[in-house]
This record gives C-alpha cells, sequence and structure tokens, in this order.
DNA sequence: AGCACGCCGACT
DNA sequence: GTCGGCGTGCTC
C-alpha cells in the first residue's frame, strides 16, 4: 500500500502529498490522520507528517519507505480531513498551515538531528578539529543545532564530509513536545501490618516517616506533593529514606491536565413561552438531522443560555454531541459556570489561557469521546468531536471569529461546515446579528427565532443621548456631559454600581505639536505612537516600538507638546478628581496583562461592590451584576467615524451590548451614551433598542454600495521593504488576475492603493480589494496569481495575504 | 528549508 | 586545468 503523506517541512512548495510506501509491520496501522516519521528530500532528513489518503499504486519513481509511526495517535479522521480540504482552497492556505491550526500546537514530534564521534582522526583542517574537541567535550555526542551554535560560519559542508568518511554518525532522536503529564507518586511494597510495626519503631527517632507509613495504610497510593502538603516538606526526603530501607517505592503515575472549572451557576429555570418555542423548533431540527440554521435574535438577558443548554441535552439524548462558540471564553465565566453546573464532566472547556499540555488532554478528553460538549473560543471548532448534534454559536456576529492569522478563517463559516457534515442543528444568536446572517435569515437561508422578552420581564435600560456639541457651547469642556455626571452623582448616593465605558481602539490618546500640527508617529510603522502615563512613554501598538516621552516636538523643537484623545487612564483620574470619595476599578489591556488579573478585577467589583468600573470591549461583554443600574458611554464616535463599511453595524452592536449591561437585577437600568454626532442612525436607534430598524436602514447603504451581503469581499495585501516594488508587485499581480469580463460574474477590482496602514514594521503595504458575487469561484485565480508573483524574480521578496471576507479593510 | 546540479570567474 | 561562487530546481 502506499500512503500519501503531507511532510512537516515549512517550505511551501513542498506542500503537497508525497507518496510512501508502507512497510509490511504497520500494513493496515496507517490511515488518514496517522503521524508517520518519513525520510525526506535527498539528505533523509528525519520528518513529521500526516497521512491525507491511502492507495494502492503510485506512479512517482523512487519511492521511499515509511519508517515507524509517531507516538500519538491520529491527528484528525476523514470528517476533519474534508474539513482542511475545504479550509485549503476557501482561505488560500497550504495544507500545514491548516493541519497546524486544527490540529492542537505542541502535539507535533520533533526529531533532533544527533552527531555522534565515532574516532578521533587526524585532519589538517582547523573547523574539523574543532568539531571533534567540541564533540569529546560534550561526551561524544551533541544535538546538532548546539554543535553548529559553536561556531560562527556555517559548518555543514564539514559535517558532511565527515558523515561521508565515516568520522561522525547521524542519529533522529525524537522527543515530543507535550505528552502525557506524571506525577511522582509512593505506594507501600511491604504488607500493611509490616508498615505499621516499622511506624511504631519509627514514631520517635524519624515522626516524619513515620506519618508517611501511616498515610500509606490508609491509602493506597499518595503523591509526594500531597504528602507534601498533608506532613510538611520534609516529606520526600523522609520518603526517600523509606525507599533506600525497601518499604515503600516511587513510581509515575499518568495524571490528566484538567483544569478546575467554577460550577456554581443555579438550577435549572422554568422557560417561558419565548423560551421553549425556540427549543421545540430547534431540538425537532435535531432530531430529523436535517441541518436548519437558526438565526437566534434574542435581547440580552431574554434566556438564551437555556435555549442553548436543553438543545445540547437533547443532542445528548440522541448520542450526539455538541459544539459551543463563545467570543472569547474569559469575558463569559458565567455562562460557563452555569454549563459546567448542569453537564458536569462531560464538558471540555477550550480557551487561550490553556498550557500546551493542558490543550493537549483536553483534546484527547474531546478525541477519545469522554467530553461531549465542547465550549469554547475560535479555535474549539476544529475540536475533534464526532457525531455533532447541535452547533452553537453565540454573539455571532462577534469579529473575534475571524482569525488574523493563516489561514485566515471564519470560525462561523468553519462551524457551518462541521454542522452540514454531521447534520447538525445551527443556532446563531446574537442580540444584533450580524447584517450577513440577517439578510439570509430574511431570505429563507436561516430560520429566525425572536426572542423579544427579557427573561425576568425586566424593561431595556432606558437610553439617553448626550451631545457633547452642546456641551461644549455651554462651556463644558470636561470628558464628562452634565447629565452623566448627574447620573453617577444619583448611584453613589444610591450606593449602586456604574460602568463606564470607552472604546479606545482606533482613536488612541496620540501626542502632537501645536506649533508644527504633527503628531509623534512611529518610525517603524505610519501610525501615530500612543501615550502611556504609566511609564511616561509612547508605544506603537503594531509593531511594539517605545520611547520615553517626548518634552520637546521631535520634529520643529517647539515645547507646546499636547495630548489628545482620552484613554481610560485619563478617564480614571478625571473621575478620581470629581469624585474624591468613590471607589474606582479600570479594566483594559494594560491592567490585565497577567493571566487571570482580568478575572480577578471582575471578582473584585463584585465583591467589593466598587462604585464605578472603566473599561474597554472587555466590559462590554457577558458582566452580568445585579447591582449595575447605570453605564456610560465616554464617546460613541470612535468607532464610527473609521473608514470602513461595517463601522455603522459595530457601533450599534457595541452601543447596544454595553447598555445591556445596566439593570440586569431587579432594578431598572440607565445609560448615557455621549456623542458629537446625535443623529447619527446606529447611535439614534440605540435609544429604543430597536435592531429592525437599524437593519433596514443599514442595508439600504449595504445595496447603493454593493458592499456584502449583496457582494463578497477579497482582500489582498502585499508588503515588502520598498514603497515603489511593492506597488509593482500589486500591479503584477492584477495583470495574472486576468480580464474581469472573463470571471463570469460581476466584479469590481478596488487599487492597488496603499494600505490604511501604509507601513507597518518598516514594510510597505498595498492593498487590492476585489467585490464581486462569490469570491470562492475566483480561488484558483487567487492562487495562481499569487504563485506567478513568488515565482517572479523581482517580486519574492513582497509577501502576498489573501483575505476573503476580511473584517476590516486594512 | 536544504541539498545537488550547473555554469562562470580567480587561483595552484 | 579546478576550486568554489550562488542562481535554479527538486524533494515521493
Amino acid at each position: 500500500m502506499i500512503a500519501r503523506i503531507i511532510v512537516d517541512n515549512r517550505a511551501k512548495s513542498v506542500d503537497r502529498p508525497f507518496d510512501y510506501r508502507i512497510p509490511d509491520e504497520l500494513e493496515g496501522k496507517i490511515g488518514v490522520g496517522s503521524r508517520v516519521i518519513v525520510p525526506f528530500s535527498k539528505a533523509n532528513t528525519e520528518l513529521e507528517g500526516f497521512c491525507v489518503g491511502l492507495r494502492e499504486t503510485s506512479q512517482a519513481k523512487g519511492l521511499k519507505d515509511i519508517l515507524r509511526l509517531a507516538p500519538q495517535p491520529a491527528a484528525f479522521d476523514e470528517k476533519m480531513l474534508e474539513l482542511i480540504e475545504w479550509m485549503r482552497g476557501k482561505y488560500l492556505a497550504g495544507y500545514l498551515d491548516v493541519i497546524r491550526t486544527v490540529v492542537p500546537a505542541g502535539s507535533a514530534v520533533k526529531a533532533q538531528e544527533w552527531i555522534i564521534l565515532n574516532e578521533r582522526s587526524k585532519s589538517k583542517g582547523a573547523v574539523i578539529n574543532r568539531i571533534q574537541e567540541i564533540l569529546i567535550e560534550n561526551g561524544g555526542s551533541m544535538e546538532l543545532a548546539a554543535l553548529e551554535a559553536e561556531f560562527e560560519k556555517n559548518i555543514r559542508a564539514q559535517i558532511r564530509g565527515m558523515l561521508k568518511n565515516g568520522t561522525l554518525t547521524r542519529e533522529f532522536r525524537v522527543s515530543s513536545m507535550v505528552g502525557e503529564k506524571t506525577r511522582k507518586y509512593v505506594r507501600l511494597i511491604v504488607p500493611s501490618d509490616t508498615a505499621a510495626e516499622e511506624a511504631g519503631l519509627l514514631e520517635k527517632r524519624a515522626p516524619v516517616q513515620a506519618r508517611v507509613l501511616d498515610e500509606l495504610s490508609r491509602e493506597e497510593q499518595i503523591s509526594i506533593a500531597d504528602l507534601k502538603q498533608s506532613i510538611n516538606e520534609s516529606a520526600s526526603g523522609a520518603v526517600n529514606a523509606l525507599a533506600k530501607k525497601g518499604f515503600v517505592e516511587v513510581f509515575d503515575r499518568v495524571i490528566e491536565r484538567v483544569p478546575v472549572l467554577n460550577t456554581d451557576g443555579g438550577g435549572d429555570l422554568i422557560p417561558t413561552f419565548e423560551q421553549r418555542s425556540a427549543i421545540e423548533r430547534i431540538n425537532h431540527s435535531i432530531s430529523e438531522r436535517d441541518n436548519t440554521v437558526f438565526l437566534l435574535h434574542g435581547v440580552t438577558g431574554s434566556g438564551k443560555t437555556e435555549v442553548f443548554m436543553q438543545a445540547i441535552e437533547h443532542a445528548l439524548e440522541l448520542g450526539r454531541s455538541a459544539l459551543v462558540l463563545v467570543p472569547e471564553i474569559s469575558l463569559t465565566p458565567q455562562m460557563v459556570s452555569r454549563f459546567s453546573a448542569r453537564f458536569g464532566e462531560r464538558i471540555a472547556v477550550l480557551h487561550s489561557a490553556l498550557s500546551m499540555g493542558e490543550r493537549y488532554d483536553q483534546w484527547r478528553r474531546i478525541n477519545e469521546g469522554r467530553a461531549e460538549i465542547v465550549i469554547g473560543a475560535r479555535s474549539a471548532v476544529f475540536a475533534p468531536l464526532k457525531n455533532i448534534g447541535a452547533v452553537i454559536i453565540d454573539e455571532e456576529h462577534s469579529e473575534t471569529y475571524k482569525s488574523e492569522m493563516l489561514p485566515r478563517y471564519h470560525a462561523r463559516e468553519a462551524a457551518l461546515f462541521r454542522a452540514k457534515q454531521y447534520g447538525a442543528a445551527v443556532v446563531l444568536s446574537s442580540a444584533t446579528p450580524s447584517l450577513e446572517s440577517m439578510y439570509k435569515a430574511r431570505h429563507g437561508e436561516y430560520e429566525l427565532i425572536t426572542m423579544k422578552k427579557r427573561y425576568n420581564e425586566n424593561a431595556m435600560p432606558s437610553v439617553s443621548i448626550a451631545d457633547m456639541c452642546e456641551e461644549l457651547k455651554s462651556g463644558n469642556k470636561t470628558m464628562f456631559s452634565r447629565e452623566l455626571r448627574g447620573e453617577i452623582e444619583k448611584n453613589l448616593k444610591n450606593g449602586e454600581q456604574t460602568i463606564l465605558f470607552l472604546n479606545r481602539r482606533g482613536f488612541s490618546t496620540f501626542v502632537s505639536c501645536r506649533s508644527c500640527g504633527r503628531a509623534v508617529k512611529c518610525p517603524n510603522c505610519n501610525i501615530t505612537l500612543t501615550y502611556h502615563r504609566f511609564d511616561d512613554s509612547l508605544k506603537c501598538h503594531y509593531c511594539g516600538y517605545e520611547h520615553k516621552n517626548y518634552t520637546l516636538c521631535p520634529v520643529c523643537g517647539s515645547k507646546y507638546i499636547r495630548y489628545f484623545g482620552g484613554g481610560t487612564q485619563k478617564v480614571e483620574e478625571e473621575i478620581k478628581k470629581m469624585f474624591p470619595t468613590a471607589s474606582v476599578l479600570r479594566m483594559d489591556v494594560d491592567t490585565t496583562g497577567k493571566k487571570q488579573s482580568h478575572e480577578k478585577i471582575i471578582e473584585r467589583f463584585e465583591k467589593e461592590k466598587t462604585d464605578i468600573l472603566i473599561g474597554t470591549q472587555m466590559v462590554a461583554k457577558g458582566l452580568d451584576f445585579e447591582n449595575v443600574t447605570l453605564v456610560g458611554v465616554i464617546s460613541a464616535d470612535t468607532m464610527l467615524h473609521i473608514n470602513d463599511f461595517r463601522s455603522a453595524e459595530r457601533t450599534f452592536a457595541m452601543l447596544e451590548q454595553v447598555t445591556g449591561r445596566a439593570g440586569r437585577g431587579n432594578k431598572k437600568g440607565r445609560a448615557v451614551i455621549q456623542t458629537y454626532s446625535p443623529r447619527n442612525e446606529a447611535v439614534r436607534l440605540v435609544k429604543t433598542h430597536n435592531y429592525n430598524a437599524f437593519y433596514e436602514s443599514e442595508i439600504i447603504q449595504r445595496k447603493l454600495m454593493n458592499y456584502p451581503p449583496y457582494s463578497e469581499l477579497v482582500c489582498v495585501l502585499f508588503s515588502g521593504g520598498a514603497a515603489t516594488l511593492v506597488n509593482q508587485a500589486a500591479k503584477y499581480y492584477l495583470k495574472q488576475l486576468g480580464n474581469l469580463s472573463e470571471w463570469g460574474q460581476w466584479a469590481q477590482i478596488l487599487g492597488p492603493v496603499p494600505a490604511s496602514i501604509s507601513k507597518m514594521n518598516n514594510k510597505y503595504r498595498y492593498r487590492i480589494i476585489i467585490k464581486c458575487e462569490d469570491g470562492d469561484k475566483l480561488t484558483d485565480r487567487l492562487k495562481n496569481a499569487e504563485a506567478a508573483c513568488r515565482k517572479h524574480a523581482n517580486y519574492k521578496s513582497v509577501a502576498v495575504v489573501t483575505d476573503k471576507n476580511p473584517n476590516m479593510m486594512y
């Protein structure tokens, strides 16, 4: 038999299957997804490979044998392979890029090349002698990479020569990067009465040893870590002494790294009429296996989580599994704990904070069918579930579902693909669905379920809009309108909590000179630097460049340097000035840098009843606190004026979400939105929480401008060291794409033009945007044009990245 | 990526 | 004459 193998060699040109013979001893043991070790290229380097198919014969000449199986289980099954193939086409990515995305990182085996010195030979080459000396110093063998590191120049030629004449031999040693985790355990190897007797003897002389024996008589095996806890630090010494005397033995026990889940999440609730009817429709589809896609449009607090849980329960009853995607797991702790309270051990939670080992163990649990419900962010869509019955995508409009790395997949699209494979029901859920999804729902492609009532029949928060132009006219130059200020005062008096939201993305605080009018820019990127109060420095949020704050303008030397825009730090400062007695917490990227500090802030806010929480994006999602009755949006404009066709949609969704944080308990919630554009539709319609009106006004704009959902966008980004070269490469690419008239569909090409961030990390960037009916039909053309660019001698240094349906326009 | 092959200039 | 420079092309 012949196996088709994708070799784990990062070179793009080898991104295709290679045929290998399956040796007799491996016959029948290799199938789709198997991880194997194969010799590759002239040097027969041992590489890991993934099997993507079997066949009887091969036309390739010079077939080699598969060397052996890698220790890990198969990385994927046939269904997952279909997904891999689909993603390869859809997102113009290579096999390996896709496989590395789909298969958990770190579960790969890496073979290190070791060099062994056989005999010391006399040589006239200084390098050759030095190689021998270093090898002898290291006990006769070394990893090639370590050996090479000892030299400044390349020693490949010398090594090759020495391998040929037998002075050296080569060996590949595999070390699996992540495998099972083991822990040291102790157990008795003598009868328990012998141990008890010994314990009695040791009582006075060695009390710690006596206690170890005592505990082991009650429990068969105990980890050394536990003993250290229950006795004291010297327990491990005592264990060693007992082992030496032959009473106990220490052994490695495989343990699974399962993160601890919080399981307090309240009991079952009685579903409302709206919930019941939603559940019925979804469960019917699960039973029928008809792959219906539901768009669940429900206001915040309408009890969508309960609907999800009942659908999942139904899928499990039918022996099927369930996949739940959320925008970011750390932002939905309440949902996760409700799920784990209900489903316990059957859940696997995948999130970015997991270590590689934890991730691998979760992957195995799912793969072996020990966890049937997966809840996680974007990449959880690749969880190795079998027989999926229900797929739930919460906050389906969220932009975090789109990957910014290669392959630039959209988790919603990938989830729909998987659901189709298994005939699973899909629930796309949101209070503010994406225009694309609502369009499909209104045109019969998806089934619309609407949930209008909040679970506890609470009214939606009342929203008022503060016109900041008016404030300025009446002489208010602070960041806060009189109305917001008044409401905060009211809340402080009543002992109720307030959340202040500030969207820093897009318009960060920047430093500019009042004399020459120039803003301080990053030397590597065409972007203004952001001022950070904390260490009085200017930082570039794209490349990480950092500079101490200037006291004089770096361009004209003037001392009239000014700060523009207000970040969260500024808001915090002003609030503290205005309300000196109020307790204040700030939550943004700077205060949540460390793992879990974000959860800690939320916990503190809840427990300590902090008066005011100031935050960015992250306060907008999932927080559900009874005592929060006021939400203030410092500026609704920051997102609105970004030059992007989705900015209105984003603004509306964001405002709906933040204002929805108010009044989750019995008290009525209020929200104040500050803006310089009070008449803008996205801002105005939040006041009445009227999504449908917003949809109708926005969809007209989209149709007029032929934007999605009336078209598809393909964005091609070119970047390289010299602006003109990059621009030429983009033009050459367009020429390779051929005539629009031959494409068999309506299409429009925009560009090439400099990208919105025209320079990043010292790379100049140009973009082409293709508006068309069906981007997937262009895939082959795009791939060919990209390949032509890469081949062209002049443009080899220019990187080309294609993004279908990008979040932003670059 | 890494290696071999191959076609041109500077050396024993 | 040949050693070695790196441009080109292939890896089952």
